[in-house]
DNA sequence: GTTGAGCGTT
């Protein structure tokens, strides 16, 4: 299950979202989005659990923990199936 | 060295 996770501290990495979602279950992925320009982060990232009730369990403890002062929001990931980098609606 | 709603590349 793909998960967005969200206000988050800019000093987090990938590793470590990856062990805070490793200790309620398997992450298959969990990966940071960082600037392209600064290469920096941006405050959220992404998580990917082959286990769905791991994932809901991780999802339900995570969301809403306080991490560094804040409290981190896990929701469910879009789609990306779409093509953004078109410009143009497929649509019509 | 800064900031704070959100949805991303292999």
């Amino acid at each position: 299950m793909n998960m967005h996770v969200s206000n988050l501290a800019f000093s987090f990495q990938d590793e470590d979202l990856k062990k805070l979602f490793a200790d309620y279950g398997t992450v298959s992925a969990a990966k940071i989005i960082t600037d392209k320009f600064t290469n920096k982060s941006r405050g959220f990232g992404f998580v990917e659990m082959a286990d769905e009730k791991a994932a809901q369990t991780a999802m339900s403890e995570v969301n809403g923990k306080m991490i560094d002062g804040r409290s981190v929001k896990v929701t469910e990931a879009r789609p990306r199936e779409e093509n953004r980098s078109n410009g143009f609606n497929k649509r019509w």
